[in-house]
DNA sequence: GGCCTAATTCTAGAATTATCGAAATAACAT
DNA sequence: ATGTTATTTCGATAATTCTAGAATTAGGCC
């Protein structure tokens, strides 16, 4: 298994370009079976070679997974993979480390205090 | 104002490498008054330079804020920036999908929340 | 002034990423 | 088999990022 971190930082990078967010975004936002390469390709408005890479990237990074359904492959957000980032970046922020983990609830840090 | 999903792309981007995720997670644990460069530098084992560019993306990024205190620079958690990109992570993967709910009832997200 | 420590900026090479047209593949219909 | 549509992979180039040693700035102290 890979380091933790490793793969939020995989996870994360693939999220830190404008277009592969805005991709995410049409996807997540898209069908639940998932939504045709060419529709996004029409959506955004970006060559289809191009969109195929970012695609890549982000299935890569577990963010997307793909099923083909005749000639057109169906983009789909992987919602588990999502959560478990957010979750962790919330730990990272906030917790103050998830990985070490013990850390109970005791210390709320600045962000869920009062404010 | 940039918009909004540039600014969290960039801000995930600076999230998105290995070893300004792992400096991330010791500033936000270290003291609220912040971590100065060169415990950080102690403690991660990287070359000063290497430290200080990373340190340098994620203050761009608005992550991490630094103030002097006499020759050393301390580097602190912007929390509150961090907790704005963790929701808008949650709001557009998981909320604005639902894979199966509903969305509305303004969902805790998993920041806050008991748990 | 000179000296020390802390940290950044300069510089440069290697490695990676981004982009996109052209060519290739996959599935299906005729 | 041929054609058509949907999408990826190839190939090539431009741009960016990563790394780290060397030089520099900033502050404090004698």
């Amino acid at each position: 298994m890979r380091r933790l971190v490793e793969q939020a930082a995989e996870q994360l990078k693939a999220l830190g370009h404008p277009v592969r967010l805005t991709i995410l975004r049409s996807v997540v936002q898209g069908p639940v079976a998932g939504t045709p390469a060419g529709e996004l390709q029409a959506r955004l408005e970006i060559p289809a070679s191009t969109l195929s890479h970012h695609l890549a990237s982000l299935a890569e990074a577990g963010l997307v997974s793909v099923a083909r359904e005749g000639t057109t492959l169906r983009y789909r957000a992987e919602f588990g993979a999502l959560r478990a980032l957010t979750e962790y970046l919330w730990e990272d922020c906030c917790s103050g480390g998830a990985e070490s983990k013990p850390r109970k609830k005791a210390k709320p840090s600045p962000c869920c205090s009062g404010d």
